[in-house]
DNA sequence: CGCATATTCAACCGATCGGTTGACGATCGG
DNA sequence: CCGATCGTCAACCGATCGGTTGAATATGCG
């Protein structure tokens, strides 16, 4: 009954959550480290880390003593589709699109011609 | 102070909401009509209306005693590019991308070299 | 003018949010 | 075994959220 982009996009409003995955985007991390950059103690940072996880946009694995935090951003796929159905702001990954014609064709390309 | 990405996921976190943004994707419409399928008050779809005008999702235009809503998709752009930092989930516009070979190149496309 | 229509305002409500603190359970290392 | 470290739990707090109701403010129409 609760439609999964609620959860994904309620995650994304909060700044400090935005930033964890930013963090996790260059290496997994255990829950102490994703909270020391930040200035509030550790048990909001297991919060916020838990609203990641409920929405899917990470896991979380125990080893030891430790838990370490992995980004899952195919959980990003849904909110993405959804927000290219209103079309005009165009998230068109241009590099893959000019690397796809280049590889595929072999003609040159004029990324003007998109607009 | 404030991050714009803030208020714009906030704003898509609500189903009414989404569903307010997927109904002006048709049309312009007033605030009395908007309201309408909802079973909810006025008073909660006119809030409804300033959180997303107040996140620039969409403008709001007073013409006599009518005021009209009007989708600003731009406003998506930048959360839009956000999401596309997490790179895997790919939301590539295929019938643009299909309808851009077509019209370009005259040349036949098929759909699974995307892949 | 006088009434109906369109929309917002203001006050209120319960629920959820983002944060704190302190206690607790697991696990590692000497 | 003991002490330190890792992380969560539970209770609490003020603020915000999503909704209601009723009154107020424009504006249009006959």
């Amino acid at each position: 009954m609760e439609d999964p982009l609620d959860t994904v996009f309620a995650a994304l409003a909060d700044p400090t959550r935005r930033e964890i995955l930013r963090m996790l985007l260059e290496d997994d991390m255990a829950v102490t480290d994703v909270a020391h950059p930040f200035a509030m103690s550790l048990a909001a940072i297991s919060k916020h880390l838990a609203i990641l996880a409920g929405a899917g946009l990470i896991s979380q694995e125990k080893r030891g003593r430790v838990k370490w935090c992995k980004l899952e951003p195919h959980a990003l796929r849904d909110a993405a589709i959804w927000m290219q159905s209103f079309g005009q702001f165009e998230p068109v990954n241009l590099d893959a699109f000019e690397a796809f014609l280049a590889q595929q064709l072999d003609s040159p390309f004029d990324p003007d011609q998109l607009a």
